[in-house]
RNA sequence: UGGGGGAUCGUUCAAUGGCAGGACGGUUGGCUCUGGACCAAUUGAUCGGGGUUCGAAUCCCUGUCCCCCAGCCA
């Protein structure tokens, strides 16, 4: 049993009492959008760490930008968390809340002459700033008396002066080989409403300047971030240096990567606001609103943030790994039902008209304490289309012309002759039925190499399935050509609604946070647009299809 | 090309000087009243070149490739 590189950490930290044997994490969203499978491998980092180390973990809202900040975003960020299963007590905080501290320390970096006021512009700042390979160049406000500068900044925080007229910055070196310590911004100008602070300040720190104080007010022992802050870490050692105040650890892994999706807030706000998806909790949409609605089970996530480790390599994770935990949790909880989502009209000729029966059927083969219910069966029944072919090609086990076959847990039948309408197309099925197979099995032992499911035609109900495909075409929609948007790649079949699904009457009690499963087709879950005048289901994930994979690979064949 | 990171089966994580291993995927077979699940087998990797060592994925040298940084985003 291998730990990964961050426990190694801890644990040495520990050892050397570092920390005093403490370890508290913190995990500090954004609010600027709703959090996504990404968020929840930090999540889980963070939180897990924590308990198994017998500390603590903070949510701590990263709200130092009002622009793109709102209160339904906190209010999602948190139910979210919840549904994940983890606690912050009252731990509950906020970088807005450390606005006035962060201020006086502020003050303090300009007394002691590591800050100032530039009155330079956006785009000035960016040309004396240099590039990776040249140095920059000192501001020419660079050497303003202190007194000026409390001043000017004083000025600032009352709203003397208007956005982006000037920032407080570091006084650090201009031509640092790391980008950052070219004397970072610290304070904008920003006359904006805080969906906390209200129209208290004008002034907004930058993240740079709040993070790392901000793990140090609340004590952090371990700061876990992702990759891209590894060279923003002197910077924060830098601040804490000159405040004289706690530091804490930062350490730094890989950010999860999946291929198929998406997982830039950004860019999954841009699809929402687009109307490319409907809504934050889409169940295309990877975002943890998204996959709950979709089906996807709390333990699903954490198996699948647990198993896939950490480390500090890049890397992307197929979706077929994600797909197999989802499997495998569904597997296990899903209760079983019959619905056939592409029906075919199925007589059994000898089969009595009016005769209905009450059939036995097991709700799920992976836990016996699960039961039994009755499914009727009659003389009309529905079929998949997908289960018969008039000319079966080879390795074809299902019905065919005088072909016998098992309806799942009701009889064998035969087929003995088929109708078409005037387009050609299949109509009807016609069979008989062998009476003495009732459950099942023959009595002669005689087998059959297929057994499909079916929904008595009377006693079905009907319902709007719909069926999700990967939301791109491409597996790395995030790196694209100069000319195009991920927005291109968006796969048009990634949403396909079938409004006529018929399903065993059992199913009309389904609720929304059921996990189903539709037995030789898929898991599937009550979406939550689902009412009484009609039910409407999504489909988690199609159940493993060795007969799709063998079709496929016969066309291509052909082709 | 400045700075910071990284490179192990197709993918991903491990092996911390001592038999390169697991998971996913693929393939093959078994079993099955879900072509599901389950079971078994199998496939398959240390970025290149030098060196140290009885022994190197691991240490040293050298080269190559990949990721991040030039927001008043986080």
């Amino acid at each position: 049993m291998s730990t990964d590189f961050i426990r190694e950490i801890i644990t040495e930290d520990n050892r050397n009492n570092r920390f005093g044997g403490k370890v508290h994490t913190r995990f500090p969203p954004e609010p600027n959008g709703y959090l996504h499978i990404g968020h929840a491998k930090a999540i889980c980092i963070n939180f897990e760490i924590a308990e198994e180390y017998g500390g603590l973990c903070n949510l701590r809202f990263d709200d130092s930008n009002p622009v793109a900040e709102k209160q339904e975003y906190i209010d999602a960020i948190k139910e979210d968390i919840r549904w994940l299963g983890f606690d912050w007590g009252d731990r509950e905080f906020y970088a807005s809340d450390y606005f006035n501290q962060l201020y006086e320390w502020a003050i303090k970096l300009i007394e002691d002459n590591k800050a100032y006021v530039d009155d330079l512009n956006a785009e000035q700042i960016r040309q004396y700033r240099g590039t990776l390979t040249e140095p920059g160049e000192n501001s020419p406000f660079r050497d303003r008396s202190i007194e000026d500068n409390i001043d000017l900044f004083e000025r600032m925080r009352k709203g003397e002066f208007p956005d982006g007229s000037s920032v407080l910055r570091a006084k650090i070196d201009m031509s640092h080989p790391n980008m950052n310590m070219r004397d970072p911004v610290m304070y904008r100008i920003l006359h904006q409403v805080h969906h906390r602070q209200g129209d208290k300040w004008c002034i907004y720190p930058t993240y740079d300047w709040v993070h790392g104080q901000s793990d140090s007010i609340e004590g952090i022992t371990h700061s876990l971030c992702s990759l891209e802050f590894e060279d923003h870490r002197p910077l924060y050692d830098w601040f804490l240096d000159q405040l004289g105040i706690y530091h804490s650890q930062q350490t730094e892994f890989a950010r999860l990567n999946l291929n198929y999706i998406i997982t830039s807030t950004r860019k999954i706000k841009k699809m929402v606001e687009g109307r490319y998806v409907n809504g934050w909790d889409d169940p295309r949409l990877p975002t943890l609103a998204g996959l709950r609605r979709r089906g996807y089970s709390p333990e699903v996530i954490r198996q699948f943030a647990r198993d896939i480790g950490i480390a500090k390599t890049s890397s992307v994770i197929d979706i077929a790994k994600l797909e197999h935990y989802l499997r495998e949790d569904l597997n296990r909880r899903a209760k079983r039902a019959m619905a056939v989502l592409r029906p075919l009209k199925l007589i059994i000729d000898n089969y009595p008209d009016d005769q209905v029966e009450e059939i036995d059927a097991i709700n799920n083969p992976e836990d016996p304490n699960a039961g039994t219910r009755k499914v009727p069966f009659s003389k009309i029944l529905y079929i998949e289309q997908d289960d018969f072919r008039e000319d079966p090609p080879p390795k074809y086990y299902r019905l065919a012309p005088n072909r016998e076959i098992r309806l799942r847990y009701a009889y064998f039948i035969k087929c003995t002759n088929i109708k078409k309408d005037e387009a050609g197309n299949i109509s009807e099925i016609h069979c008989i039925y062998d009476p003495q197979t009732r459950g099942g099995d023959a009595p002669d032992g005689r087998k059959v190499k297929a057994t499909i499911h079916w929904v008595s035609s009377k006693h079905a109900i009907s319902a709007e399935i719909r069926l999700y495909d990967r939301l791109f075409t491409k597996p790395d929609p995030e790196n694209v050509p100069e000319d195009k948007s991920f927005i291109d790649f968006i796969n048009p079949y990634s949403l396909a609604i079938i409004t006529d699904a018929e399903l065993e009457p059992s199913l009309a009690e389904a609720r929304v946070g059921e996990y189903l499963q539709f037995e030789r087709l898929g898991y599937f879950c009550i979406d939550k647009d689902s009412g009484s005048e009609k039910l409407i289901f999504n489909r988690t994930v199609t159940l493993r299809d060795t007969w799709a994979k063998i079709e496929k690979k016969q066309q291509n064949a052909t082709a």
